[in-house]
DNA sequence: TATGAATGAGGATTCATTCAT
DNA sequence: TATGAATGAATCCTCATTCAT
C-alpha cells in the first residue's frame, strides 16, 4: 500500500517535473521569440498546450518565470565553465576551451543564451524586481569570475603577460556575448549582409583574445 | 503678398523641423529609459510638450518614429567614420582613433547609442517593417565597411597581417559594441559588480585587436 | 457481517457529518471574514483542512453552501426566540428578553449573524437561485412573526396600545439588525468614531421601543 | 477670438462634466444593482454607452469612482440635514423634518442610499484604501453630529429628557438607515412579506424615538 | 495645424468548477 | 471517497491610434 502511494507520488512529481520543464521550454521560446514584454502568457501557454491558468500552479508571475530561466540559463553555462577549469591544461588552451564551450553551449541553447541576457533590456529591468535582477548579475559575475582565476593562473604559468586580469576577463565575456548576441539576434544578418558564420567570428575573437594575452605568439615560439 | 506667404511658410516650415526634432529627442529620451514597448507615447509627447495627436502627424507610428531614430544615430556614426577614413594616417593609428571615436560618440550621445541597437530586441523586430529593419542593418553594414576597407588598406601598407578583412572588421565591430552595450545597458555593473571603467575596457580591446592585426607586435618592433 | 457493515457504515455518517460541520465552520468564518464574493473556495478548504475538490462532495456550489449557512443561522435565531415566547411572562418583559437574547445571539455568534444579512448583498442575490434567496427570507419573516404574536399578546393583556403590530414588529427587527449589523461591520465605528458600546446602543433602542409601546411609561405607572 | 476660446473651452468643461455624471449615474447604478465586487467596469461603461477606456479618463480606479460616489451621497445628505437645522422650530419637529427629509433623499435618490453604505461590506472593505474608508465614515459622523446638536437643543429647551444624546443621535442614525436598507435591499421584502409601506415603517420608527425623548408624550400634554 | 478625449483591442492574473487518479 | 492539478472564462487596466473641434 505505502509502495503503491509512493509510486504514485513517484509518477506525479515526475509528471509536474515534465510540465514544468514544458512551461520552461515553451516560455524561452516565447520570449526568445518576442521578448520579455512582447511575449504573452497566453503565447507561452499555447505553446506547451496548457491553459494560462496552469502556468500560474508553476510560477508565481510572467517576471518569476522569467527570472527562473536566467538563473537557470547562467547556471548551466557557469557549471560548464567550471568543469573546464578542472582540466589539466595549460591556462591558454582551457581559455580557448572555455570559448568554444561557449560556442557550443550556444549551438546547444540558443534559446537559453538569448533569454540570459534579455535581462539587460529596460523594459524587463523596469518589471523585474531589482532583487532578482541582482541576482542575475551576481550569477554573471561568477562566470567572468572563472575566467579571472584561468587568466591569473596563466600569468603564474608565465604563459600570459602580467595585465588587469579581471578587466581583462571582463573584456572576454563581453566581446563573446556581443559577438554572439550580434549574430543571433539579427537573423538578417546571418545570411544576407555578413555573410561569415558564427564560428568563424568566434574564432576570430578567440585568436585576437590569445594573442593579446600571451607573451609570445604560437608562429613565434615554433619558429 | 507672395513674399509674406513665402516668409510664413518658411517660418511654418523652420517650426515644423524644430518641432519634429523636438519629438525625435523626447522619443530618444523614453525609448532609452524605458525600451521600445514600455515607452508609452504619451511619454513621449509629455517629454516634448505637444499632444499626443500631434506626434501622428509628424509621424505614422510609433515604430516610424523609433526607426527614424535609429537611422539617424546610425547616419551620424557612419558620417564620423567616413571623416577619419580621409585623415592621412597609417592604418593601425586610424583604427585606433576610429574605436576611440566610438568611444566619444558613446560619451555624447549615450543615448543614441543604446537606440542603435535596440532593434535587434525581437519585440521591436516584431512590430516594424522587415523593410525598415534592413535598412537600418544596411546602414551598420556600411559602418562595418569603412572599418573593413581600413584594415585592407593596412595590409597592402603592410602592416597587418593578411586576413579576411571582413571577418575581422565584423568581429571589431561587435566586440565594441557589445562591450558598450553590456556596459552601458546595465546600470548594476557599472559600480557593484565591475568596478573597471568604460575607458579602461576598450582600451583593452582596442589593444586586443591592434596586436592580433599587426605583423609585429610594437615592443617587438621597437626591440 | 452485516453488522460490521453497519458500524462501518455509522461511522462513516458521523464523519461525514463532521466534515460536513467543518465545512460549514471554515465557510462562516470566511464569508464573515472577506464576504461573499472575495471569500474562496480556496480560502475555506484551506480553513478546514480539506481539499477544494472535497468541498464539492458535500455542497453543490459556492452559492449552496452560503445559504446553507444562512438558513442555519437564521434557525437558530429562530428556535432560541421560539423557546422566550413559551416563557410565562407579560408581553413587555417578554420583549425585553427577545431583544436581549438577540443581543446575547450576537455575542456568541457574531460570525452567524453577518453571514444571516450578507444575503441582502446585491451581487450574492445576483448568483443565488431566487428560491432559496427566498426560502432565507421566509425564515426571517418568521421570526418577524414572532415578535407580532408577541406584541398581539400584549396589546390583549392591555399592556400595550392598540397598533399595527406587524408594522411595529418590523420596525423592532429592523432597528435591532440595524443597530448590530452597522456597529459589527465597521470596525472603524467601533473605537474610533462611536465611541459607544453596542449594549448601550441596544438598550437604548430597546427603551424606545417599549416606550412607544407602553399604554404609560414606568415611571407613570410607578407613579 | 479669446471670447471664443473661452467659449469653447467653457462647453467643452460642461460636457466633460456631464460626463463624468453620466460615469457617476451608470456607476451608482451597477454598484447598486451588483455590489461593489460583482459590478463590473464593463457594466458601468455599458450603461452611460463609452468605452471601458473613457471610465479612466475620468477615475482613477474602479475604487476611486466608487468612493466619489460614496462621498457625493454623504455630502448631498448632510448638505441636506444642515439646512434644516436652520430652520425656526423646536427640537422634536426639527428631528421629524429630518428624519422625513431622509426618506424623502431616499425616495428621489434611492441608489445614492444603497451606495452610501456599500463601503460596510467586508469584500469592499478589503479592497479599498483604509484612508479612504475613514474619511467616508467621517462623512458620515458628520451627519451623525447633526442628529446629536438638534437633541442636545432639544434638551435645552426642556422638550427631550436628559439622555446622552450621542448614543441617542447614534441609535437613531442606524434604526432610520437599518429599517431604509432592509426595505430596499430586498425586493422580496417590499410586497411580499412584509406588506407594509417603507412611509409607515418610518412613521413608526419615528414615532418611537421621539416618544422616547420627549419628556411627555403628546395626547398627555393635551391631555 | 494642434489638440486631447474617446476608443477598444489586448494582456496579466484570479478562481469556481471539473475530473482523472 | 478524497484529492488537487488543470481549466478557461471573466476582470481590471493600459495604450496606440483616431477624429471632432
Amino acid at each position: 500500500m505505502d509502495a503503491t502511494r509512493k509510486k504514485t507520488s513517484l509518477r506525479k512529481q515526475k509528471e509536474q517535473a515534465q510540465r514544468r520543464e514544458a512551461i520552461l521550454n515553451s516560455a524561452r521560446e516565447a520570449f526568445f521569440d518576442k521578448g520579455f514584454m512582447a511575449a504573452t502568457i497566453e503565447d507561452i501557454a499555447d505553446g506547451c498546450e496548457l491553459a494560462k491558468g496552469t502556468i500560474y500552479l508553476y510560477f508565481k508571475s510572467k517576471e518569476d518565470l522569467y527570472i527562473c530561466l536566467v538563473i537557470e540559463g547562467l547556471g548551466l553555462l557557469k557549471r560548464d565553465l567550471g568543469k573546464i577549469r578542472e582540466l589539466d591544461l595549460p591556462a591558454d588552451l582551457l581559455l580557448g576551451e572555455m570559448l568554444r564551450l561557449y560556442h557550443v553551449f550556444y549551438e546547444k541553447n540558443p534559446k537559453y543564451f538569448r533569454i540570459m541576457f534579455l535581462s539587460s533590456q529596460p523594459d524587463v529591468r523596469e518589471r523585474v524586481k531589482e532583487e532578482l535582477l541582482k541576482e542575475c548579475l551576481a550569477c554573471a559575475a561568477e562566470c567572468i569570475q572563472i575566467l579571472n582565476e584561468v587568466i591569473l593562473r596563466g600569468c603564474e604559468e608565465g604563459i600570459f603577460r602580467k595585465a588587469n586580469s579581471w578587466t581583462f576577463a571582463i573584456v572576454l565575456w563581453t566581446m563573446v556575448n556581443g559577438i554572439i548576441m550580434q549574430y543571433e539576434q539579427d537573423p538578417f544578418y546571418r545570411g544576407d549582409i555578413l555573410k561569415v558564420s558564427l564560428g568563424e567570428m568566434l574564432q576570430e575573437g578567440l585568436d585576437l583574445a590569445l594573442n593579446g594575452l600571451r607573451l609570445k605568439r604560437p608562429e613565434e615560439v615554433s619558429g
